[in-house]
DNA sequence: ATAAAATAGCTATTTTTACAATTATTACCA
DNA sequence: TGGTAATAATTGTAAAAATAGCTATTTTAT
């Protein structure tokens, strides 16, 4: 059965433009927080998971700026992100020969490894629940406008 | 025009359901983003706003308990979010006489007028900016099967 | 009646985050 | 060329959030 959020808070609210805003953030921190759940059983939080997909997507060294451009949660500080994924060795740092301003990183054996474990199940986890092909098409039109 | 969550990250998604889920989140903390910086002019977070607005729907005291059930946007530390709203007197404490255990909260003048203040403009930030009534229906709608 | 369990709220500690300042290097241009 | 601006990344720091643990009180069960 479907609970709509009025039922889950058990409020009233004065328009549904206002529910859909508290409904958004609301959806959004319930996936956060399956995610959050999913990822701490490798010790990985979410902004560190993501910037090891961004490696492994760019195969060979990128450089930070590269890495900040492509996150689609924007962290300020990707360095020390960076530094905790090097600690547990799972990326490669070194610093570019022709820039001497600029750092490349790289995905490590380990990091490549730990994603293909984590590939296992990860469809499981990151989908879109209950939704069709084409309401998931509606939902993104319909948070595409919201931003417009 | 409408941009979408391809063209603002040059990024292509495995299917909708996934593009879906990151839409959602980057949505979410697009309108996180204006809302903070909406509430910081009044030197208030959006969890002690929201707070604030508990309290002035409940009228009287209600207890801490009470205060988190209520909160969308949960927080672990409902006690600190009070401390600080205490600082600025925005809101009244006092211990409940039949069990010792329980603490009440109540709004203050201050905080009712501050509340006051912020509703002057509150609508004009606290929408779901292009969506028309029937759209936002329809978002809510999909939210809510999402999460069933 | 008393020990165990549950509850309410608080506190202490660690992590994250946001923002600003700093360092090092490169680019620009008069 | 020399001085200033721009860029890349890091570091410092203060605020906020997350986590876990603690204390006091009440409830439940034996």
């Amino acid at each position: 059965m479907i609970k709509s959020i009025e039922e889950e808070f058990d409020y009233t609210f004065k328009s549904e433009q206002q529910k859909a805003i508290i409904n958004l953030k609301h959806t959004s921190n319930w996936l956060s927080n399956i995610h959050h759940n999913y990822m701490i059983q490798y010790n990985l939080s979410m902004a560190q998971f993501n910037i090891l997909r961004i490696l492994r997507g760019a195969k060979d060294f990128i450089s930070v700026t590269t890495i900040k451009e492509r996150m689609i949660e924007k962290s300020p500080n990707t360095t020390r992100l960076m530094d905790k994924l090097m600690e547990k060795e799972l990326i490669h740092r070194e610093k570019c020969k022709n820039d001497k301003r600029v750092v490349f990183a790289k995905i490590s054996k380990e990091g490549l490894e730990l994603l293909a474990k984590i590939d296992l199940t990860f469809n499981d986890f990151f989908q879109a629940y209950n939704l069709s092909d084409q309401e998931a098409k509606e939902l993104n039109a319909l948070l595409d406008k919201m931003r417009s």
